[in-house]
DNA sequence: CGGGCGTTTGAATCAAATCAATTGGAGTGG
DNA sequence: CCACTCCAATTGATTTGATTCAAACGCCCG
């Protein structure tokens, strides 16, 4: 990480939204993680530095549109400033795969630079902004400034990092401790913006959450019922597609138990 | 067996190890992969450049060796040379997964950024030679050589592409066609870099495979035992670390074959 | 109201893990 | 040199976790 690029952290920060952000954030924070109020923070001022350098192009997406799809050429890159959005990843043989998950503050588009071309749909999942930016001019701004630079570098390196770790549990976690595994990702996303963990809504099926995790619908549906059971999570609605997380750690405990029975024998 | 595969381990590279290397992978392409030698001289061209461009500092590694180690503070970029390594992500409760291999020309490091340690280990299979760049020296050098960039870009690009792939096969994959799509996932990788396909060595347990494709390596090695026997790979040795794929797109068609009992219904 | 969709839950089935036994080198040391 | 251990790999028998198949529920919407 350069140092240019570590936000200055001067307590002076004007934006109106930005404070009541934190007001929102801070009933989440008190729980868990210390470094989410930084990390709300820090998307933020990266969210507004951009829209100050580059003049992104701004779009009002709703769920289901397409943001990019596979096969278009390469020639933007996108920052979802709010909503929500998956990338989806059709294989030759016709093979659907729920590849990533974006959040507020997430750049889009980086598989496209490789070979020209977008390798995935981007689809928005919920009513959303997105901005875009041209690469190229992307890349001429960045020249000129390092800390732009290290801001893109710094979201690609993410994704590096957050594919790994998808590979991780699906490859090492037996089907309930991904789940738990998924809902412990899908929490913490939200709680670095800023988003309290009280009233969480989910806006994927069960078949897509299966999807994205490797199992079948009715596996995550169990799985589901078992934490709700065990009181890791709590349902709001009839419907479970809300619910809160009243410990986020207790997920984490949760994945732990599955994982010790294998490790019975060492 | 170590210097097999790479012709021309010495740090300098010139003109002729190009031309030896061409005619060496002309044979492996004559089979598939219209797009083969473009790549081979891609690479080539690119390490070449990087060379001139950045004086790389450069290590002889050996099968074993650290390249980065997780939690080591972030510096470098690397590119390997020659050799061949993989990357291994430990998880806080102690799961271990191989997350990636890398072949030559392939940069190492890029997780590093995000949040300025390196994310996991890089650890080299065979004896090759690594390169390092400073990081903050690589941005520099950037700043004012944008096909530099790009080159960094893409290779970033391609990581976040080549976890997809993987996250792809493993989701959607049984355990038969998994080691499949490994085997050709490993084959192109050799194609591209001018090797041939009829005598492949493989430094990796079946553990290590396993580890990989998130199966066990009793299933592996049942897989390979079926793919010999029906004649996709060709085992040259008896002790099954080495041998031939006569046609790469056999290796498709037996994934096709692991997927089409379950698409009975459709 | 009825149909479609998403969800839950149970019962049966199956693919892969686990357990277990054997082989064949590679390396060590008497 | 042989006996020894150690490790990677193979193969078979058994178990098990997850899928598949099936039924039922609630909800939204035309």
């Amino acid at each position: 990480m350069l140092n240019v690029s570590t936000p200055n952290s001067s307590p002076a920060l004007h934006a109106q939204s930005l404070v009541s952000w934190q007001q929102h954030g801070s009933a989440a924070m008190k729980a868990d993680m210390p470094d989410c109020a930084v990390a709300t923070r820090r998307i933020f001022d990266n969210l507004q530095r951009l829209q100050q350098l580059l003049q992104p192009q701004r779009r009002i997406v709703h769920a289901g549109d397409h943001i990019h799809q596979a096969g278009e050429s390469f020639r933007d890159l996108y920052i979802l400033n709010s909503g929500l959005a998956k990338t989806v990843s059709l294989s030759a043989d016709g093979r659907e795969q729920v590849v990533g998950l974006k959040f507020r503050g997430d750049w889009l588009g980086f598989d496209g630079i490789a070979h020209g071309q977008y390798q995935c749909d981007a689809i928005s999942m919920d009513t959303g902004e997105v901005w875009s930016f041209g690469y190229e001019a992307t890349m001429a701004a960045c020249t000129s400034d390092l800390a732009l630079l290290d801001m893109l570098h710094q979201a690609m390196s993410s994704d590096i990092c957050r594919d790994r770790d998808s590979l991780m549990s699906v490859c090492t976690l037996p089907a309930d401790a991904r789940v738990a595994d998924f809902l412990r990702y899908w929490a913490t996303s939200l709680a670095r913006r800023g988003q309290r963990l009280d009233h969480i809504s989910m806006p994927m099926t069960r078949a897509e959450i299966g999807n994205y995790l490797g199992v079948t619908l009715e596996t995550v549906s169990r799985a589901l019922s078992r934490l709700a059971r065990e009181g890791v999570i709590v349902f709001i609605e009839k419907h479970r597609r809300e619910f809160a997380i009243p410990d986020l750690s207790a997920l984490s405990s949760f994945v732990q138990r599955c994982l010790e029975p294998a490790a019975r024998l060492q």
